[in-house]
Formats: structure tokens, C-alpha cells, sequence
DNA sequence: CTAGCCATGTAACACGTTACATGATTAT
DNA sequence: ATAATCATGTAACGTGTTACATGGCTAG
């Protein structure tokens, strides 16, 4: 019973987004999926190996000059094939969040009701500049590649992080408020 | 640069919610954190053999008729006291969610609207299910245990699942109608 | 001259889940 | 009979992060 590992896929449907190094994938992900993927060097090279092993891909070494070489990954038909097939299969389990803020709150009776509010300003404070992050984005998707065909996709998802971001921005006011009337 | 173990944390913290033994505390969190934190049995029982060992939580074996003995935790005052300061330290990250629809949703011009459709449907009903989970446990602590002084608090909590599900409904909703118009 | 970017990679560690082992009692 | 609930615990496994190693180029 053993679950997918998502990370590769992720890196499959990178490569089919213009890039094709260990790097580049990194880029790409800190800057555009950060909101609901992370991946680290230390789980993208070991699975770049693994794809090639299985055929998914094929690499080519590129020397650059005034810049170390690099490898590029290239989807082969199989590869292109293993995406979609992932892409159609079945949704395993809907986002689970490990919340430290509600974790803290749950047992929050142990504790002045100041602090507690102290730190739902300080949650407050951080989902704003998610926001924030979330809009330039949004707004660097719209500009700079409104052409390509993927753009409409990530601007759904971006969409989804301003909704559930705000509906927590929300929250935290509400929760603030109620905590002073007492 | 270690990162703080929680979950020691989310156990002595339900050690003062009137559960004492690590089967208890597994019930509680299934029932009433689960939107928030999850536990196996295999962090608890190491963690609570730790608990005692740094004198946080003394140890009763309780033999029980009918049922298997079990032991029952009980926090001392070392233990009252690191509850406090973790509660009271400042919050380290924000919850991040690994999402594995948005995932799919960002490669999706692989696909076609029709299978995409289907998977954010899929989700809306699963998002939906919570939903209904959510307000039958805080019907439950409201009708049960209203009188605790911990019921503040967790109402709070289901609050915060509440306004941010209802946040992906609404975007699986708008989501779904924007793919229809093609 | 120092910091940061480019670029690849591994080893140790932390965290968490699953499956397994044990075994009594109670409800269907 | 059989499943479920009560109750504790460990070992193997999977997954992901962090720190480290290497090293050249470029901008301040």
C-alpha cells in the first residue's frame, strides 16, 4: 500500500515547462509553486536519476561558457506518457495542514488571553505578505507569459492560495476581536 | 538549527485535557484536532517514554477490569511550565499546504478540461464531506462540553477550518464554471 | 575582496506512517 | 464465529530537509 511519489511527477511536468536542469526546476518552483509545492536539491537530483532510469527522460550534458556545465532533461514519449497518465489518475487524499497557530490556540486556556492575540497578530501578519507575494505572482504570470498555454492553469491555482489565504486573513480578525470583548 | 518537535508539545498539551494515557490521547486528536494535526501511534508511544524520561510527565500504571491495564500521564509542575513557554514562544513558520490537486491543475494543458473538470469536482465533494465533519464537531463540543474552559478555544480552531474550506468551495465552484466557457 | 549566483551532488538526520505483534472483552 | 474496541509497543520504511563539498564567474 504504498502511496505515489509526487515529487517525481512534479519534476516530470517541470521539464514540459521550458525547464530542463536540476536547477532551473528549483527556480521554478520557488518562485511560481511555492504555495502548495517545495522541493529541495536533495530530493531533485536523486529523482532526476531515477526518471532517466526508467526511461522517463534522457539527459544531455550542455557545457556553458562563463558558467559550470549543465544537464538537461528531456521527457522521452514514455515520459510524456507516465505525465498524463498521473495527471488522469484519481485524487489520494485532499491537503492536510499542520497548523502551529491552531495547535497553540487549542491549548490556549494555559495562557493570557494577550499573548495569545499577540500571536494571532503576528499569523495575521504573515498571511498578509502571503498575499502580498501571491499578487506579484499573479501579476508576473499576466505580464510576462499570458501567451503560453500553462498560464491560465497556474493563474487557477494562484487563485486558490488568494481565497484560502484571505478566508485565514479573516479569521484572524475575527479571532482577535472576539478575544478582547471578555 | 533544529526546529522544535511538536508533536512532544501537542502531547503535553492533551495530557491536560482530561485524557492521560497515549490511547486516549490518539481518540482525541481523530475526534477534535484532526483538521489541524494528526498523530500515529508511533510518535506518541516513543514521545510520552520521553515525556517521563525529562521529567515533564510521571507515569501510573492503572489496571483496569475487563479491559487491558493502561497507564495514565500525568504532568508535573517541569511539565505545566514547558507547555507555557512553548505556548507563549513566537511561531516559527506558517502552515504550508502540499496540494496535490493544485498540483495536477498546474500541468493540466496535458490533459483535457473534461478530465480536470472531474478532479476539481472530486475535490469539491471531499471538501464538501469536511465541512459537514467540521460543524458536527463543533455542534458536539458546544452541546457536550461547552462548560469546559478549553470549548472557547476550540471553537476557534473549527472556526478557522470552516472559513477556509468554505474558501476552496468557492473556488472549486468559480474554478470549474471558468472551464466550462471554452 | 566579498557576496551572490550558477550548478551538481551526497550523507546524515528528523519526522512520520504502516505494518506487525500481543491479547482480552464485548457486541452482532 | 467474527468483528470491533480497548490498550501498548516496535521495526521497517518512506519522505524530506539541512549541511556539506566543490568551484568558477560577476557585481558591488
Amino acid at each position: 500500500m504504498k502511496a505515489e511519489n509526487y515529487s517525481k511527477y512534479a519534476i516530470l511536468g517541470l521539464l514540459t515547462t521550458g525547464c530542463h536542469s536540476g536547477y532551473e526546476i528549483k527556480q521554478l518552483i520557488d518562485n511560481s509553486l511555492n504555495h502548495f509545492w517545495k522541493i529541495s536539491y536533495g530530493q531533485i537530483y536523486p529523482n532526476l536519476k531515477l526518471i532517466v532510469q526508467e526511461g522517463l527522460a534522457t539527459v544531455l550534458d550542455t557545457p556553458q561558457e562563463g558558467k559550470p556545465d549543465k544537464k538537461e532533461y528531456y521527457l522521452t514519449a514514455d515520459g510524456e506518457a507516465a505525465l498524463q497518465d498521473w495527471l488522469r489518475s484519481p485524487l489520494q487524499e485532499i491537503p492536510f495542514e499542520k497548523n502551529e497557530v491552531l495547535l497553540k490556540l487549542f491549548f490556549s486556556r494555559h495562557q493570557s488571553n494577550e499573548i495569545t492575540t499577540q500571536q494571532i497578530r503576528q499569523y495575521l501578519e504573515k498571511l498578509k505578505e502571503r498575499l502580498t507575494i501571491y499578487r506579484s505572482i499573479e501579476k508576473m504570470i499576466l505580464e510576462h507569459s499570458s501567451t503560453s498555454a500553462d498560464a491560465k492553469y497556474w493563474v487557477f491555482t494562484l487563485d486558490y492560495g488568494k481565497r484560502t489565504t484571505q478566508a485565514g486573513i479573516d479569521w484572524c480578525e475575527y479571532t482577535i476581536s472576539s478575544l478582547k470583548e471578555e
